[in-house]
DNA sequence: CGACGTATTGACTCGGCTCAAAACCTGTGG
DNA sequence: CCACAGGTTTTGAGCCGAGTCAATACGTCG
């Protein structure tokens, strides 16, 4: 661990990532090796963390801030699989396939990470088998998250996937109506929905008048969650809550 | 195994479960276990075989013949995670997220499958860490690929995506002109590639026109790999031969 | 205040969907 | 052998959603 580890982490880095699904029943003595050897980091808005098609030294635990995963196409275009934070894991599947990136990381706003050999974490893999475990169930869940996404890129059209986006930022506990700010601005929200900023605004405004929501700026309001889901999740396989199977942001 | 096994299986069960990439290097005393318990079955082209949200109770290898995975809205439309065929298993990742299918499985013609149960499967991965980790390499895979598959979705057109779809479709080491059979009607690779039949027909007349292959009925000739990879991969972040990495049909 | 990044709006184009009709293919029974 | 029925594939005409390009509003930080 670096100097600037103790300014900004969470004082105990083994208590941390064992708080963690993926590490909430690792051997403990896998747990010291990891804290032993990992690193911390801290990236500004808009540096690189990961390029693709690089080799896949660290498994990245991000601790704050935002990080955009995609993937650039040989004429420029962008596509992003995911936005993560607190808490989420990326580059641990390179290891099992053939250790290079199949996507770009790159912070966009200020953000800190541990990052865990990768090649310990492969050898903790093959010999612990709650650990192992635990990444399946991960790897499943996301495999799950991804045949949705597939689905929705493919069936809802650009309001109804706002929509679907919104009610996953709602917490299903909060009682309405449910207030809400978007985690990061607008243009990315759109890149990580599959669609142009411009068309996010369009059908923003449409969400706006089909149902009862108020936006202002980042903050947005749900008087009914019903209201919401009966417009965007008609397009779905789900019927809101969607089971909580869907964590994402 | 019920009594139409002999007919139409590999006459060694066991020695063919071992040869998929799954379970080449599960013990001996699971894949015992595994074929002690599991069950061949047949199925009638456009036959059900699973309902998305129920129960799932068995892991199912697909022997010969094609299967369809594939999602459904509220309002009627279908989206197709993908379609398998032989050596290919579903139904392995419920087990650990909530034993709840999340897709539907049809037979698109006459199959035939093993289904192994899924408690047994499930007591096998808790305890042969080979098996787990031969799991996690598959799961790795299958993240990947869903990546590309929403890349493709987002960036490429019709066209683009019907000529990534031959490329896969050629083996690499075969000399041009390579020659090759579309695995299934047209209807359904359309819906595999999130279009309408109208669309696929309208587009891959482009592709005819933009490229040099020749298409007819469900034969297609590719003369030049590279014409068809210039047109189809410029928007997408892979270069042909994709290395290898994309091996689902 | 001006400057920059973010967000919205307008006018236009184009790709893919819809609905409907025609062409084609394949198998069946007379 | 032909006629017919069924499914698959292609074609046509029109529509609509999302992308493009360009201009304008908004916000906030210097």
């Amino acid at each position: 661990m670096n100097s600037t580890l103790n300014s900004t982490l969470p004082n105990d880095v083994q208590q941390y990532l064992k708080s963690l699904p993926l590490f909430t029943s690792i051997a403990a003595s896998w747990l010291e090796k990891f804290t032993a050897a990992s690193i911390f980091q801290a990236y500004d808005s808009g540096e690189s963390i990961l390029l693709q098609g690089e080799k896949i030294d660290w498994v990245y635990v991000v601790l704050s801030g935002w990080v955009k995963l995609y993937r650039t196409t040989q004429d420029g275009n962008e596509a992003v699989i995911d936005i993560l934070t607190g808490s989420q894991v990326f580059g641990e599947t390179a290891m099992l396939t053939d250790d290079i990136s199949p996507f770009n990381a790159v912070a966009i706003e200020q953000c800190t990470v541990i990052k865990i050999p990768v090649t310990l974490f492969h050898d903790a893999i093959k010999s612990d088998t709650k650990l192992a475990y635990a990444m399946l169930k991960s790897l499943s869940k996301f495999r799950d998250q991804q045949s949705r996404e597939i689905e929705s890129l493919t069936l809802q059209n650009a309001s109804e996937r706002i929509g679907c986006y919104l009610l996953r930022l709602c917490r299903v506990d909060v009682p309405e109506p449910v207030s809400l700010t978007l985690p990061f601005d607008k243009t990315h929200i759109a890149a990580r929905l599959g669609m142009k900023a411009e068309t996010f605004s369009r059908a923003l405004k449409k969400l706006r008048q089909e149902t009862d929501i108020k936006v202002e700026g980042r903050q947005v309001i749900v008087p009914t969650i019903d209201c919401l889901a009966s417009f965007a999740c008609k397009g779905c396989s789900n019927e809101y809550p969607c089971d909580d199977i869907i964590t994402t942001v």
